[in-house]
DNA sequence: TAATGGTATGGTATAATATATCTATTTTCT
DNA sequence: AGAAAATAGATATATTATACCATACCATTA
C-alpha cells in the first residue's frame, strides 16, 4: 500500500528512480504472468514514464517515431492496451491520456489528483473514498464495477509558487 | 420493486415529467440569470433529456438534423457549452457524452452512476464522497478544484433482469 | 524439420470527437 | 437608427480511436 502522506510528485524527486523502478517491476510482473514485455511495449511504457504527467496516445506515437520510425496509431494503441490490461499504466478519462502506475501489482484502480499547472498526477488508494462511493451506490440502487475518480486542482508546490 | 430510497431512473417512471420539469427549470434559471435559452439551445437541452442515458455530441447533432436541417458540429458544441456553463447538463468525461441535470440551481458537480446495461445515469451529491476526496487530497498535498466521479456498474433493475 | 496455431506487429483507411476561423445575422443598448 | 455584443452559419481541420487485412514471429508437436 502506497504511503499517503503528501506524496504528490515534486520537482526535486529523482525521477530516474521512478522510471527504473517502473521498468523493473514491469519485467517482473510480466514474467510472473507469463506475458511478454516486448521491446515495443517496453518502449511505450518508458515513454509514458518520462514524466508524471499523463501523455496522449499521439504524443507517445510522436516520441516513438522521433528517430524517423513510421509506427502508425494502432501500434501505439495496442501497446497501451497491453499496458492497461496489466495495470502498468492507467488511463485518465478526463484527459484522454495515460500515466504510469507505480503499484501495478495492486490491481484495483486508484483515485487520481491532477495538477492543472504542472500537469503531474498523484495516484491515491483511499479506502475512505471507495467506501463512501459504495455507500452512495447502495443508497442509489447501484452495483459498483469501475469507479473513475479524477480530481483536477492544484498541487501544493504549484500553489506556493504562484 | 426497488427500495424507496433508491433513485436510479427506472423503466416505470414518467419520463415526460422529467423533460417538462427540466425545460421549465431551464427557462426560469435563464430568466433569473439574464441569459437567453434560445430555440436552438432549448432544442439541444430537450434532445439531451430524451433519456437518462448520456448522449454524444454527434448523436445530438443527428437528432437536430433529423428533419433535413444542416446544422454543423460547432452549432451543437456551442449549445452544449452554454448548457454546461449554466449547469443544465453535465459532461460525462468517461463517455465523451452529455446528460441532463435535474438540479441545475445546485451548482456543485455531483457524482455519477452509469449503468453498463441500460445506459442510464443517476446523479448523486454525497457529502461523504466529497469529504473523503478532500481528506485524501489533503494527505496527498493537493487542492481540489474539479472533481470527476463517474462510477460504471449495474443498476439494480438491470441486475434483477439478468 | 515442417506444420500448426497463437501472439504480436505492420499498414491503410476511416470513424468519432472537437475546435479554429471567418462571416452573417439577430438582439440589445444608447 | 446606429453601434456593440451575442448568436448562429459555414468551411476546414485538428485530435483521438478503431476496423480490417496482411505479415512476421514464436512455441509446440508431429
Amino acid at each position: 500500500m502506497p504511503s499517503s502522506n503528501n506524496n504528490f510528485p515534486n520537482r526535486h524527486h529523482d525521477h530516474a528512480v521512478c522510471i527504473e523502478s517502473a521498468l523493473v517491476q514491469a519485467e517482473l510482473l510480466c514474467r510472473e504472468r507469463g506475458v511478454r514485455l516486448t521491446p515495443l511495449r517496453r518502449r511505450v511504457l518508458e515513454i509514458v514514464w518520462e514524466s508524471h504527467a499523463p501523455l496522449g496516445a499521439y504524443d507517445a506515437l510522436q516520441r516513438m517515431n522521433a528517430g524517423g520510425e513510421r509506427n502508425a496509431p494502432p501500434t501505439v494503441y495496442r501497446a497501451l492496451d497491453f499496458l492497461l490490461k496489466h495495470g502498468l499504466i492507467h488511463r485518465i478519462e478526463s484527459m484522454n491520456a495515460f500515466v504510469g502506475c507505480a503499484t501495478p501489482e495492486y490491481t484495483h484502480k486508484g483515485q487520481f489528483f491532477i495538477c492543472r499547472d504542472c500537469g503531474n498526477v498523484a495516484e491515491a488508494h483511499s479506502k475512505e473514498i471507495s467506501e463512501a462511493i459504495e455507500a452512495s451506490a447502495t443508497r442509489t440502487g447501484f452495483l459498483v464495477e469501475t469507479p473513475v475518480v479524477e480530481i483536477s486542482g492544484q498541487c501544493l508546490e504549484c500553489h506556493d509558487n504562484e
